[in-house]
RNA sequence: CGGGGCGUGGCGCAGUCUGGUAGCGCACCUGUUUUGGGUACAGGGGGUCGUAGGUUCGAAUCCUGCCGCCCCGACCA
């Protein structure tokens, strides 16, 4: 993408209603822009980082073996009423009536419609165990929206819901989401520690949740320093493999990591003292096994082997899309702007041509633009008649991990500038190798 | 929902106390200049001062209602 033909509306300075840093980068940067509170138009820039972690969600699922599908926002009051839930959510639900007086509601998460299409076509145990999720829109009238869109009230949320014969079944289903839910998190460029959570309105008793470690968490959080030295790296993961993903589960879990809802401090005391910390976190998901909750409550049930009539088990696991572009920043970021990882970032690699219309720099932007272009990747070459005090001060605020700077004193050397926006080392190379060394970059991501 | 605060060109703010017909910085447009980390100068465009009503010769300014937004708390992905 050409800077001069984008739509990029960065702000010098921050508007008075952000608070937060990701909230003051993400309008700064243009990446948002708020409809009303908690409510946010999604610019270019948020858009494409948005659709980058969506598709690392839906890669993830996929390969757990999770199926996508997609569920409407509005839904009707009735299927609510059913499992007990119409009156019991309160006003965080939006009820809405259609011209035809008819109760409906601005879906806030979807047991109730899944479960409902679970149980019109499912009959039998032989269709079993079966996880369907999508990734959609959702709303919860906040009392007191803030933080931008960690905390808005539309949000993007990805929730999937597990069918199983039995409460072990469930449980390895419940196992494979944490496995494919710390994949996505690294992939992303975080580390999310599952700790031991409350049930909530949706009820269960097993739950997780995943934190990110940031000062400006809305969770105080606990935990042994053992857990975050944990990664998943190259694991070889098979998702069908019921002892391997009970093991990932028990090796990320067995030490203590609880929120300040769950933390015994009886139990706390036995971490040896040099290993606990206490930091603020971000939940950017949950994960929950429920049992037979909505499967009695709606009547889905299968015939089991001997010819019972079973409601079946069921999970749901949520990881929150548009939350967590937050909770990369609040953890990715310096005084300048925002520093994306790798895996997330909205353009590869920026291109920073110091004299537009200088002929030599003109071209070897272009050139370094199509090779970067044809080898798969996504530059952004800042082309406009802009100072370079201005262009780098925009590639630092929209922080994409690489950049490369172009100018006619370099030229004359055969050199290009290669830089690192997180630590802001820089190396000159002659611009092909610039662009190999980018390519390998990415090729590793 | 309790407590507090704020609505003035696109953004950040001053002006409100003490009423006299709207100003500053940034951004934007034009020209000159400058060009390796947000150049300098000159000129220019853009605002029913959130909204409705009231008081007054006169309201951004005083009074009342309403709307919107933000912060703290409680609550929550």
């Amino acid at each position: 993408m050409r800077l001069s033909r984008y739509f990029l509306p960065v702000l010098k300075e921050t508007p008075a209603e952000a608070q937060i840093v990701s909230h003051r980068l993400m309008l700064r940067a243009g990446m948002i822009k708020q409809a009303s509170a908690g409510i946010y138009s999604w610019l270019p820039l948020g858009f494409k980082v948005l659709k980058r972690i969506e598709q690392i969600v839906h890669e993830e699922q996929e390969r757990a073996g999770h199926i996508p599908m997609l569920m409407p926002t509005l839904q009707s009051a009735d299927l609510w009423r059913e499992s007990g839930r119409y009156d019991d959510y309160g006003e965080e639900m939006l009820r809405i009536k259609d011209r035809h007086d008819r109760d409906m509601l601005y879906g806030p998460t979807n047991e109730e419609l899944i479960t409902d299409i679970f149980r019109s076509y499912v009959r039998s145990y032989k269709d079993l165990p079966l996880t369907l999720y999508h990734i959609q829109w959702k709303f919860r009238d906040e009392r007191r929206p803030r933080f931008g869109v960690m905390r808005g009230r539309e949000f993007y949320m990805k929730d999937g819901y597990n069918f199983d014969l039995s409460k072990d079944d469930a449980l390895h289903a419940y196992n494979r989401h944490l496995v494919s839910y710390l994949r996505s998190y690294e992939r992303m460029g975080l580390q999310a520690i599952p700790m031991r959570a409350d049930g909530g309105p949706i009820g269960g008793d097993y739950t997780h949740e995943f934190l990110v470690l940031a000062e400006t968490g809305e969770s105080e959080v606990f935990y042994d320093s053992a857990v975050t030295d944990l990664t998943f790296g190259d694991r070889d993961i098979d998702y069908d493999n019921v002892e391997q993903c009970a093991g990932v589960l028990e090796e990320f879990t067995s030490k203590y990591a609880r929120t300040d809802e769950t933390h015994d401090e009886t139990v706390w005391a036995d971490v040896p003292e040099d290993r606990q910390r206490v930091a603020r976190g971000i939940e950017v998901g949950q994960i929950f096994y429920f049992g037979t909750k909505y499967s009695e409550a709606m009547g889905a049930t299968v015939q089991d082997a001997d010819g019972n009539q079973v409601p079946v088990h069921m999970g749901s696991h949520g990881i929150g899309v548009s939350r967590l572009l937050g909770a990369i920043i609040e953890a990715n970021h310096d005084d300048n702007g925002i520093i994306w990882p790798e895996g997330v970032t909205p353009f590869h690699c920026g291109i920073v041509n110091l004299k537009q219309g200088d002929e030599a720099a003109d071209a070897a932007c272009e050139g370094l633009y199509d090779q970067l272009t044809k080898a798969g990747l996504e530059p952004l070459y800042d082309d406009r008649n802009e100072r370079a005090g201005g262009k780098f001060a925009t590639m630092d605020l929209i922080g994409l991990p690489w950049r490369i700077t172009v100018g006619p004193r370099g030229l004359k050397n055969g050199v290009v500038e290669l830089t690192n926006r997180r630590t802001g080392e820089s190396e000159e190379l002659a611009p092909e190798a610039a662009v190999a060394k980018v390519v390998a970059i990415y090729a590793g991501v």
